[in-house]
DNA sequence: ATTATTAGATAGTGCTACTGTCCGTTGTCA
DNA sequence: TGACAACGGACAGTAGCACTATCTAATAAT
């Protein structure tokens, strides 16, 4: 398969292919001679998937290919396999943040190993999830936006069901394949969630205001 | 309260405020002489909302403006308010998915509302929420990532629980109350969400893989 | 009186994700 | 065998976005 074809086969041009090529995010193709090279399904593949993270799972070119990184070279699947899938995708976070709200909410509801490191963990200081939790409340709070605290448990409590669920299926055959789904899980399950919430929030909404009075 | 006091009260560059104002995200400061305003707490919060939605948020200028929009005249707040708060958000689609996988699901849960749209909804053509599912899926499925369809309900079921937590707690009192808490916590909850499940994937993947053998 | 600060206008910056152009080489079809 | 499209590779250019910097004339502070 030749590039123009790969373009075809995948709706990305010519010049975006040669692009990802050069940042590393698609393997080169087998060279026939200096300057021709093959592309097979695989390639197919692996440009559907780069389309797919940079596009719906909005990272940038560089998480992109830390990402890539960890599914090509799945080198400690237990070592903190989901620590390093949590860095690659999370954006960065300003470090003047007041963890206390965050830290509390976690203790309440007895997530140790968020609060109190295990071995193993890439703990350098702070918590990156719980630091993640605190930016997301401090913006809240900044908005001037109360959550109730049994709202929170409400949402805690969805999210570990969701959290339970997705560990629980994680395939722990192969390595390879523990690390692409977590890796993949953590980034392109993330816009599924926000999207069922938000029809969700219709479908509750008209439960509970029932058209004819047309509803919120 | 003079510009430099202002910026010094939320932190933000004195040029950002100017360039707030221009675009419209933030009111005029109360002018004393042709070029001199006051401004005062009002935009003090006013600045710090703006921060958390482009920030947190991660919303554009443009998307931004338009949040503001709704929350500053609540014309309609019983008129679809919903899918005007997510029209805000959305990320812009493309017009070419395939939405039966969405619609298949949504279907089997029963989420009527969404598939067969009701009365004083903006309801052009196809439901934006489903789309966005359409897409979430889509990407999934690019990525060669296979989501059960039990775990699909579990993903939706968990979303329903939070979905009518928030709109039971939503405020009946005041139309501007009910649209800012509608706006405010479609765009700022998000961030929480993933957030809290990062951090109840670790605690459960620590659950299932107890430490020494070091968790994944 | 001097110095700092202001509103407003306009231009510029830095970043990111591509996109376009050129070159010399190679495949392909007539 | 010759014309012509497609190729790999290098590199410059572009578009959009969220600011940021500079300037001017007027006003405030000391």
């Amino acid at each position: 398969m030749r590039i123009s074809e790969l373009s075809r086969a995948t709706g990305v041009p010519v010049a975006t292919i040669k692009f990802y090529l050069r940042e590393g995010l698609v393997p080169e193709g087998v060279r026939t001679s200096p300057n021709q090279a093959q592309y097979d399904d695989a390639h197919v593949q692996r440009l559907r998937l780069v389309r797919a993270l940079v596009g719906v799972g909005g990272l940038s070119i560089a998480a992109t290919r830390e990402v890539l990184g960890h599914i090509d070279e799945p080198a400690q699947p237990t070592l903190d396999l989901l620590g390093a899938a949590h860095q690659a995708v999370a954006p960065e976070l300003p470090d003047d943040v007041d963890v206390t709200p965050a830290v509390a909410l976690v203790r309440r509801w007895g997530w140790s190993s968020c609060v109190d490191p295990v071995e193993g963990t890439s703990g350098d200081g702070i918590d990156l999830g719980v630091a993640g939790l605190a930016v997301a409340l401090a913006a809240l709070d900044d908005a001037g936006f109360v959550v109730e605290p049994d709202r929170m448990d409400t949402y805690a409590e969805a999210m570990m069901r969701v959290a339970r669920a997705e560990i629980d299926d994680l395939p722990t055959e192969t390595p390879s394949a523990a690390v692409r789904y977590v890796v993949l899980g953590t980034v392109l399950v993330e816009p599924v969630l926000l999207a069922l919430r938000r029809l969700a929030q219709r479908e509750a909404s008209v439960a509970r205001f029932p058209p004819a009075a047309p509803h919120v």
